[in-house]
DNA sequence: CATTCGTGGCA
DNA sequence: TTGCCAAGAAT
């Protein structure tokens, strides 16, 4: 392809001394520890930065290295992940971090198929971590270079297709600084993070303004063509704040794999056609614990949006009517009191409904 | 190739 | 209030 305005000497050139005064002061940028380059990597995963910036340094705090990491249990994992969403990349890592000290003696593999085999590692993250951690000449393809290259070169085509993915990821090689891989990398991201975009692209400060194709007709926010997403639908939910004579209150812990896997929660669930909150309540309480209770009133009601549908989530207090409740699912339950509440991994939902009935005298 | 998987900020 | 979307991976 002939180059328009920049050659591609130029291109690197331009974003390498752009990105050189402003770049970020990110923790994970401040030595060159591969670990940290994995877990920054995986937390930003359809994550922005200002939002992963206090998990980071939470985490790492928590567990240092691999062999850390390696040897915490799960929930102990999940516990700082709260809050942060996708928890499969939370679990993947615990996964990820046992295989590292298992298979490589607590060495983060430094190839890019080595990368690939860990558990949570797709193509973005061991090019990241490939290119960052190790120098190694592999582009990355994240929504940052995906926007920033489909605007430079005024890509008409639907980037949710793979032969498009493909020709961009060949677009981001052939662009790649092989003397910096890592560097070039985060330039792109980073123009891409600040400068290009999604609304309102700032482009009288984007060092490869000159070459942009978009921006020459002021297009710009035309790219990335995307498919519009389907509408998501609401669903209906009703949830079980049981509390035994002692104040202790009922949780159970999800299966470990699905929606908010391994996550504890109050029971409850879908409510069905024609069902009333508190009767979908003292049902679902039934299917799951196998014991009655009596819904006493509704504390609150809860909105909250997932990836894919929205719930509203009726909270009902609930006295334990007769039996002792065991999951019919295998997972665990618990009493517990309501300052222990604080030591478990709870879904955003779940814990906006403990901040009220923790602060609250119910 | 399409769907599943969180959350918070923003217009 | 609603819709969009952000440093993607697994199935």
């Amino acid at each position: 392809m002939a180059e328009r305005g920049l050659t591609i000497a130029e291109f690197r050139r331009r974003l390498s001394v752009w990105f050189s005064s402003r770049a970020r002061d990110l923790p994970w940028r401040r030595g060159v520890d591969p670990y940290q380059t994995w877990i920054s990597e995986v937390m930003l995963q359809q994550t922005r930065v200002d939002q992963a910036l206090p998990y980071f340094e939470r985490f790492v705090d928590a567990f240092p290295d691999v062999r850390a990491l390696a040897e915490a249990e799960l929930d102990e994992v999940l516990l700082n992940w709260e809050g942060l969403g996708y928890y499969g990349r939370a679990r993947n890592l615990h996964l990820a971090a046992r295989q590292v000290v298992r298979d490589h003696g607590g060495q983060i593999p430094g190839t890019y198929d080595g990368l690939k085999q860990l558990p949570g590692v797709g193509d973005y993250t061991a090019s990241a971590v490939g290119s960052l951690a190790f120098g190694l000449p592999e582009a990355v393809l994240d929504g940052n270079v995906i926007r920033v290259l489909t605007r430079y070169d005024a890509v008409p085509d639907d980037v949710g297709r793979s032969p498009v993915r493909r020709q961009l990821r060949r677009r981001a090689q052939a662009l790649l600084d092989p003397t910096n891989p890592g560097t070039h990398n985060e330039a792109m991201m980073e123009v891409g993070a600040t400068v290009c975009t999604p609304r309102n692209p700032r482009c009288a400060e984007c060092p490869i303004q000159s070459g942009c194709a978009a921006h020459l007709v002021g297009s710009q926010e035309q790219y990335p063509v995307k498919a519009q997403k389907a509408p998501v639908p609401e669903v209906q939910v009703a949830v079980a704040v049981i509390e035994r004579e002692d104040g202790r209150l009922l949780v159970q812990r999800r299966p470990p794999s699905g929606l908010l896997g391994g996550l504890w929660e109050f029971p409850g669930g879908k409510i069905e056609a024609g069902e009333s909150p508190a009767e979908a309540c003292a049902r679902e309480v039934r299917e799951e614990l196998g014991v009655e209770v009596h819904p006493i009133h509704e504390i609150t009601v809860i909105r909250h949006a997932y990836s894919h549908f929205r719930i509203v989530m009726s909270a009902w207090s609930c006295r334990l009517a007769s039996g002792v409740p065991a999951t019919t699912n295998g997972e665990p339950c618990l009493w517990v009191t309501r300052d222990q509440l604080a030591d478990f991994a709870f879904p955003r939902a779940n814990r906006r409904l403990i901040e009220l009935i923790t602060q609250e005298t119910d």
